[in-house]
DNA sequence: TCTTGACTTAGAGTCCACTCCAACAATTAT
DNA sequence: ATAATTGTTGGAGTGGACTCTAAGTCAAGA
C-alpha cells in the first residue's frame, strides 16, 4: 500500500506519515527495491495505533518510547506495560477534567437557553453573569 | 488578590495568568490605582473559567472569542450559545477518542499483564504482537 | 532611607507537532 | 519517449500556548 493510500485511509497527510516514521512513533516501514515505501498489514497496525494515541492527545514522545522498548525484545515486556499504565493514568485524568468541563457547559448552555428564550438571564447562579 | 496569590491558588504561573490577560481570554483585571493587578471575585470567576477551558483542551481562541462576545453585551447571547454548543461538541468528540484509546490501552494492558507473569504473550489477537 | 522582593510591560525565546519546500528519483499514462 | 504524477530526502517554516528576559516601578521591613 503506498503512501498516498494509507494517508486516505486514515485521514492523515503524507508528511504526517513520514514524519511519524522518522521520529521513531511508528517502526521503519516496509519498502519496495527502490526505496518506495510500501505498507504492509503490521505497517497499517502501528500507523493505527499512533493515529489513535495521538488522537486522543497522548504525546509523541510516549510512542517513541513505546516503540523503542519493542524494538528491543521481550526483555522490555516490564517497561512496555509499565509505560502504558502511565498513559491510561493521563487519558482517565484527562477525561475526568473534559467532564468537568461538559457540565459547566452545559450548565452554561442551559442559562443561555433561557436568557436566548425570555431576552434575559434567569437568578443566575453562573460565573460572571453568563 | 495578587497575581502571585492567584496563581498559587489555581496552580497556574503568572506569566500565564498575564498571557491569558494580554491576548483577551480573560477581560482585563482590576487594578490599583498604581496599575498593579488586584484580582476581585468577578475576575477570579474568569480565570477559573479559563482554565477549566484551557485543561480540557479547548482553544485560547475560543475562549478569547467568547470574552470578546461578552464584552458587546446582551446582543451576542445568540452567538455566545452557539459558541458554547460547539465548544460541547468539540469535548463530546474528544472523550469519546479518549475512550477508543482507553479500550485500546486495556486490551494491550491486559496482554502485557500475560505476558509478564507467563513470559510470553498468549494466543494475542492485539496488533503487531503487543 | 535603603534594600529586598514583588510587581509592571514589551518583546524575544521555547517546545510540540506538524507542514512545507527544494531538488531530485521512480512510476504511470498518453 | 515524454509528460505528469507520485515518490524520496534533508531541512526550514508555522501555529499554538506558553515561558523567559530586560528594564524598570512599587511596596513593605530594617
Amino acid at each position: 500500500m503506498t503512501i498516498k493510500q494509507v494517508s486516505e485511509q486514515y485521514h492523515i497527510s503524507v508528511d504526517t506519515l513520514r514524519y511519524y516514521e522518522r521520529v521513531g512513533m511508528i517502526p521503519p516501514v516496509t519498502r519496495t527495491a527502490s526505496g518506495i515505501r510500501d505498507y504492509n498489514k503490521e505497517d497499517l497496525k502501528w500507523v493505527e495505533l499512533a493515529i489513535c494515541m495521538r488522537n486522543a492527545g497522548l504525546p509523541v514522545e510516549a510512542m517513541i518510547e513505546y516503540v523503542r522498548l519493542c524494538r528491543i525484545g521481550d526483555t522490555s515486556i516490564g517497561d512496555r506495560l509499565h509505560l502504558l499504565e502511565e498513559q491510561r493514568t493521563v487519558l482517565l485524568e484527562q477525561r475526568r477534567q473534559i467532564d468537568e468541563t461538559l457540565e459547566r457547559l452545559n450548565y452554561k448552555i442551559s442559562q443561555y437557553e433561557i436568557a436566548a428564550r425570555t431576552g434575559k438571564f434567569p437568578e443566575c447562579r453562573c460565573c460572571h453573569k453568563c
